[in-house]
DNA sequence: ACGCAGTAGCTGCGCGACGCAGCTAATTTA
DNA sequence: TAAATTAGCTGCGTCGCGCAGCTACTGCGT
């Protein structure tokens, strides 16, 4: 059994700490696309490409989270804004590799620059052995909610 | 000056760690809304409204990012679904309060059960120490979330 | 070698969420 | 009391999205 004093910190984490982030999370993502003058979807793609570099539109979609078809919409804006990149793959004529730009790399880490800024300053007063503590959790709450993604997506309820 | 271990600590949280469950968190906010069948901004505004509690169509449009006319489409919305009442301020006849409904709240928190649980799995390994530590990272996030909407948003801000 | 199912990506169409501008009603101010 | 301000709601156009169907290419089986 857990103490009280545990308890309290574990529902203060996963009831209100956890989920206020998440929403700002969240907010802010939608105030990003709003600056660039793109869609959710398409700062979310260039975030994929960014993370795991070129990759197939049905890779893409599956990602983003968008039917196949619409994953070709966005990449045609994002080809359009010039962000992306729509590249032959010689092995297999079927398919097509989508390449971030640099100057859509450079367009959206630039969005983010301001927060990873005032992330650094919020993470000095912590030690390196905090940091590891905060590392590890950071890892295991992406684990979680990549598992709920694959867990949840029952439409046929 | 950091030392390089600190160093690399930092650059894998700002640059890998978070910004890879910040995009995951986006993805199952899209997934969350799909599977209650509304729009993002929906969800979006039922845990406003399960954090702060009831509110005015025109504070929910700020917090979640709308336009008073949108919001005001979207409350329909959540009315139709049975998730929000609207309620008349006897204070003020202009106003509108918008109060979550038992089912709003429960459907909404439904949706999460899974993913508390997992985390709740997750902080198992932490010691309280480690705990203190998250949280205290977790809140100091979320300000630094909160405080770049406020610098971010629109151009003509 | 040939045919046929499977795969990858793209397009026509309708739906729905959004912003914008304008509206009414209620409150506040001069 | 009249004018300005605030709160919320509605018509309309725009655009992102899913769905279904299409073409092009691959690879499997006979």
């Amino acid at each position: 059994m857990m103490d009280e004093e545990r308890q309290a910190l574990v529902a203060e984490l996963v009831k209100n700490a956890i989920p206020g982030w998440a929403i700002a999370v969240v907010r802010l993502n939608k105030a990003v696309a709003d600056r660039l003058g793109v869609a959710e979807s398409d700062v979310q793609c260039l975030h994929v490409l960014d993370r795991l570099g070129p990759a197939t539109p049905g890779a893409l979609a599956k990602q983003v989270g968008l039917t196949t078809g619409s994953a070709s919409r966005m990449i045609d804006r994002l080809v359009a804004a010039g962000c992306v990149r729509r590249v032959a793959d010689p092995g297999d004529r079927r398919r097509v590799l989508i390449e971030p730009t640099p100057d859509g790399i450079a367009r959206v880490s630039a969005a983010y620059a301001g927060l990873i800024t005032r992330t650094e300053q919020s993470l000095a007063p912590f030690d390196d052995r905090a940091l590891e503590t905060i590392l590890e959790f950071v890892r295991s709450a992406h684990r979680d909610t990549a598992a709920e993604l694959h867990h949840l997506p029952t439409p046929t309820d």
